[in-house]
DNA sequence: CTGTTAGCGCTTTCAT
DNA sequence: ATGAAAGCGCTAACAG
């Protein structure tokens, strides 16, 4: 048994081919009879139009390339997963890379995505990922996480999480909240909510308590000792794996300190879950990224720039 | 500027559209001066003949589906990165879904893939994901994680890793081993564990302490307050989620005793950097996996099921 | 409303 | 070795 096509289909009705693409299609200007005649013979015979020849005339099956850090991150898999359903709703098939933090790999993927004749392209910035890099991609394009000039981007608000942070410390009756950040050379991780840490402790007459380590839990881990000398009462930490150092740190030392972080790991707020942290909207942020980028396929070419908003967490 | 074919370059060109086709292909009888010029035409234009239409002209792109629990299951996404790698290599579009662990979301898929003409499957399996589902993708399919029979499968070697970390903690000189195992109505992360914890005692005269779970660290926080009730030197935990309740109730009750579990987790790892764990293999999966489904693709119908090797971690 | 007629861009005979 | 021509399965413009 060769396989089904539309002519197949079309003879067993004694119609035209063009008759049964329309209902295939919902075409309006089929009679309700013969749609129906036609339907049952499709769904009896299970017949599936050929995806290949459809795409090929014109019904462009679009796709889009993502490149993601690196699968095992579990905040962008929360993203990721927002980002495919939406685009599993509408038909388009994503392509997902992994560019390990690498802009060379970005770079790379940009020529498979081209060869493969990928439509657009979300792709997951990170500190090391220059702008000229991200320009390589002409068409349409979103940015998640960082925000490039003149480039569409969904981001997080990473000066007011931190300031909401503060504010839930400082409710709390804490006056002593020292800080844990990333270094300024990371724009997002580190430069910005360091900045909204000052400002928050200067717009609350607060002793700024800051030490700044690398984005990694075991440089955090020694830096901790650093900022537990001048005895403060709360620790903020400017990210996810710098609150993990932080509480082994803590927990090495039997020291019980209130901690807060940026981010939100669920096996941490396990083994703590007095844990101040915070949800960055990563499945909002998914959906304004498909949104946008939607949007830019569709020949609307004007640069969007969002914030999704956070949310506290306990 | 619209859309080059290869009509286009066969003009500039002033050959037919057949020995562009020809070049294109690598076919051989084409001679090397006119494959040249017709080659530099192409890289100077940058054409890249339309992926759709050779789709269609039986230059089958194969797509395969893929069908993961969590996409934010770290162990998982190890394997995931591994089947990517593969797939894109043999230029085959992978179509990524979550199950999230619920039978009727795979029969769901496995109907939007059969929408989508998907040509093969990659399914990672779980407890309560049962064989009549499976079944109902009739093209070829390879299970992860979990077999069923007749079905080409990649599994972790659950017995012997069982066997591996206690052997390990027995030449530690550990004689008590107490186990906290995953409930036995689970297959893979009950009962074979199970089973091979009460035969290692067996053989090594061993007196079982054992106590079972369920699949999660709250259910495993209590259950350990049993387990420790007999004094054991050391505790072999079945799973992560198990080992990481666990933990939590040594923690808290200012108890070191050492631990093993069957898993790998290196936010678990940075925490406590003297637990006993073990890779069960997750990257070798991944390639197997996908050579197993492209012998499949291949017209060779025999099932074949595979454990793939574990390597102890510290 | 519906059938006929052209193609879409490419591969593949089949002559030359 | 190479070009002309015939489709692949589908959609869309054009007549009825």
């Amino acid at each position: 048994m060769t396989k089904l096509t539309i002519k197949d289909i079309a003879q067993r009705c004694g119609v035209g081919k063009s008759t049964v693409s329309r209902v295939l299609n919902n075409a309006p200007n089929v009679s309700e009879k013969t749609r129906e005649k036609i339907q049952a013979v499709i769904n009896q015979l299970g017949f599936q139009p050929d995806r290949t020849a459809r795409a090929m005339r014109g019904n462009q099956e679009s796709v889009v390339g993502i490149i993601v850090t690196r699968l095992h991150s579990t905040a962008e898999m929360q993203t990721l997963s927002a980002i495919l359903k939406q685009l599993y709703a509408r038909n388009i098939t994503p392509m997902i890379v992994e560019s390990q933090f690498q802009a060379s790999a970005v770079s790379k993927y940009f020529q498979l995505f081209e060869q493969r004749q990928v439509n657009g392209v979300i792709v997951f910035g990170f500190s090391s990922l220059p702008l000229e890099t991200v320009q390589q991609w002409k068409s349409p394009l979103v940015s998640l996480v960082r925000a490039y000039p003149d480039i569409s981007a969904v981001y997080y608000d990473d000066e007011n999480a931190i300031k909401a942070l503060l504010k839930a410390l400082y409710m709390k009756g804490h006056r002593q909240i020292g800080y844990l950040g990333v270094d300024d050379q990371d724009e997002t991780s580190g430069r910005i909510r360091n900045q909204s840490y000052l400002n928050f402790c200067k717009d609350y007459e607060l002793t700024p308590n800051m030490v700044l380590a690398a984005l990694d839990p075991e440089s955090a881990f020694q830096q901790t000792a650093q900022l537990l000398k001048a005895a403060p009462s709360a620790v903020l930490c400017g990210s996810t794996s710098l609150a993990i150092g932080a509480l082994k740190y803590l927990q090495k030392n039997q020291q019980t300190i209130p901690l807060a972080y940026l981010g939100e790991n669920a096996l941490l707020q396990h083994f703590c879950p007095d844990l101040l942290c915070l949800d960055f909207g990563y499945v909002q942020a998914g959906k304004t990224a498909v949104d946008l980028l939607l949007r830019q396929l569709n020949g609307d070419h004007c640069v969007m720039q969002q914030k999704v908003p956070f949310q506290l967490v306990e």
